[in-house]
DNA sequence: GTCTCTGCAAATCGTTTGCAATGCT
DNA sequence: AGCATTGCAAACGATTTGCAGAGAC
């Protein structure tokens, strides 16, 4: 089976119609998990896609968060980043390098746990912000 | 002790220089823990302090973050909120009528936990959004 | 032909920036 | 005088909106 049919597959099982951009930016979120936000999908596709236009990309992953194949990150105040991994796990964002880590979340004792207090939970997010291993390495020498 | 002088300690506590515009807006923040955003808090002032522009209360937040005297919330990715409460814990918002709820958060069991990863963390955010109990009931009638 | 999807451009809105005016020591 | 603080207006940048054209069934 090709990855192409693997993509229109994923696409139709979440009741989403297969258009040409909507398996591109698919392909390049499995293909690029980096957590990218508009700016960095768009500008990747657009090269070989070049009537891509940036509102489609919205369009597009506004679609995907809501059919529950991608997660929107709100790390940063001034912009979305899209997860294409949608099990529970957390997010370590470097201050000064800018990457963003998978973290493993095993459990978050709250409140909100024992479902006492009936709120209806729809996402959860844990994200840290720090210095990252490798700068605090860098920062040594 | 008047209220005010409070708010004069608190701020030089923090090395802040107590200028009027810093006074009414931690002023604000105490008696109104709404966890309000820029706007919420620049409208709320603004009438009785005619001369305060936007830029300040800007200016204001990110040097109080800055001192450690509010954390900023970014359970929203279109703005950032504010807390004055700084001890740990996380939030809960309503979807359906904005209130923002302040969640106890008694553990968060990850990766970072046994700091195994030698990553240096520097803020941590427990952010959910759902329906509140309130709107829930609200629509079961 | 209708309904969906896409693309373009303008608008919106939170935030940042540059700079001049003011205030404090 | 010198430095910190404030206020105004313009700029910026991510996102949204309106709408017209293209595509699919």
């Amino acid at each position: 089976m090709s990855t192409e049919l693997n993509l229109v597959t994923k696409l139709k099982e979440n009741n989403i119609n297969p258009s040409l951009p909507r398996i591109e930016i698919l392909e390049y979120l499995y293909k690029n998990r980096i957590h990218p936000n508009i700016e960095e999908i768009y500008s990747a596709i657009s090269p070989k896609m070049s009537s891509l236009s940036k509102a489609t990309v919205y369009n597009t992953m506004e679609l995907f968060e809501q059919k529950g194949i991608v997660n929107g990150l709100h790390i940063e105040s001034n912009e979305i980043r899209y997860d294409i991994r949608t099990d529970r796990h957390g997010h370590f964002k470097c201050i000064e390098c800018g990457a963003i880590y998978d973290i493993e979340v095993y459990d978050v004792k709250s409140e909100l746990s024992t479902n006492n207090l009936k709120f209806a939970i729809i996402t959860e997010e844990v994200n840290y912000r720090g210095i990252c291993k490798n700068c605090i390495e860098k920062n040594n020498n």
